[in-house]
DNA sequence: GGTGAAAACCTTACTCT
DNA sequence: AGAGTAAGGTTTTCACC
C-alpha cells in the first residue's frame, strides 16, 4: 500500500485559511502581518491553498433587511415516487429559481428541504404555486417560518491544530 | 407627511450589486468595465452602497468536502418552555459553537432548526452529548440527515430593474 | 522561509464635460 | 452624473540569501 498522498496544512496554513474565511479583501500584506510571516511566504501559501482546491469562492454578504428580504421559509418538499428522474428534474427546476437560496436532499422518504428567501408572503405564495407545484412529481409542500435568524455564517469549523487533507476525491465510494 | 427618504437604486446599481454578490475580489476597473461606466462614477456607486448599510461582509467560501467537512445535519430543537429567559441562554450556547452553521427560530412551539457541518457522526454525537443536551431546557432533539447538498449560493435574490430602498430600521413595528 | 527591489496594476482625487 | 488623467499606494514576482 502506497503512502497517501494527502497534503497537511500545518497552524499558519489554518490560521491564513480562517482568516481569509472571515475577510474575502484583506490584502497579502496584512494576511501575511496577522499569519507572522512576510509577504512572499504568505503568498505562496495562499496561492497553494487555492491550487488545492480549498476555496470555493469569494463573495458578499449583503444585508437582507436592508434590501426588504425579511422572509426566510424552509420548505419541506415530498416527491410522490424517488425515481432518479423525478429527482434530477425537480433539482434542475429549483436550480434556476433565485429565493432558493439551500437545497438539501434529507433521509427519509426522498424529502427536500429547501430554505427560500423572499420579500413578503406573497412573494412567497408566487413562489409555491407558479414554481414548485408546477415541478412533476412533487406531492407535498410544507413550508415553516423563521421568525428569526439567530446565527448564520458561512465559515466552516477548522481544527486549531493543522490537519491532513482527505484524498482528494477519494471516489465516491463504491462499496461491495 | 413629509417625503419618504428611502433611496432608490437603479439597474447599474443592481448590477454592481450583484457582481459583487458573485465576486468580491473583483477590482473596482474591472467592474467598472462589467456595468458599463468608468472607474470614477463606478467607485462613487460602491462607496455609495457600502454607506447605505447594503454589504454586511465579503468572505471567502471554501470547500467542504476537500476538508473531509462532509455531514450537513440540520437539527430541530424544542425547549420545554418559551419563558424568553430561556430562548436568550439556548442562543447563547448555540453562538460560540463553530460547527452551528445557522440558527432559526420557527414559528410554532419556539422550535430552534440548525444546520450543523461536522467531519463524521462521531463529531455529531460530540456535539449533541456535549454541548446540546447540556443547554437548559432543551426537551427534544431530532437530527435529520442531508444525503446531498443540491444547492448552497450566499446570492439574494435581487430585482432586475431597480428598487426603492425600505425606511432604514422602520422601528421593529410596535402593533397595538 | 526571508529580503529587497522592480513592474504592473489599483485606487482615489481633481478637473472638465 | 460621468469621463479622463495623473499621483500615490499595493500587490505580485523575481533574483538572491
Amino acid at each position: 500500500m502506497p503512502t497517501t498522498p494527502t497534503k497537511r496544512l500545518d497552524k499558519i496554513d489554518i490560521a491564513i485559511l480562517s482568516t481569509l474565511q472571515k475577510n474575502a479583501r484583506i490584502t497579502n500584506t496584512e494576511l501575511a502581518r496577522v499569519v507572522n510571516l512576510s509577504t512572499t511566504p504568505c503568498f505562496n501559501r495562499v496561492r497553494n491553498i487555492e491550487n488545492l482546491g480549498l476555496i470555493k469562492q469569494q463573495v458578499t454578504l449583503l444585508n437582507p433587511e436592508r434590501l426588504g428580504l425579511n422572509l426566510n421559509v424552509f420548505i419541506s418538499v415530498s416527491l410522490e415516487r424517488q425515481v432518479e428522474d423525478a429527482l434530477r428534474s425537480f433539482e434542475e427546476a429549483i436550480s434556476v429559481r433565485p429565493e432558493v437560496m439551500e437545497c438539501y436532499l434529507m433521509t427519509g422518504d426522498a424529502d427536500y428541504l429547501l430554505r427560500v428567501v423572499v420579500p413578503d408572503t406573497k412573494a412567497l405564495e408566487r413562489f409555491i404555486l407558479d414554481h414548485l407545484t408546477k415541478v412533476k412529481g412533487v406531492s407535498n409542500i410544507r413550508s415553516s417560518f423563521a421568525l428569526k435568524q439567530v446565527r448564520y455564517k458561512t465559515e466552516l469549523p477548522l481544527p486549531a491544530n493543522g490537519m491532513t487533507l482527505p484524498d482528494e476525491e477519494s471516489a465516491p465510494q463504491e462499496w461491495l
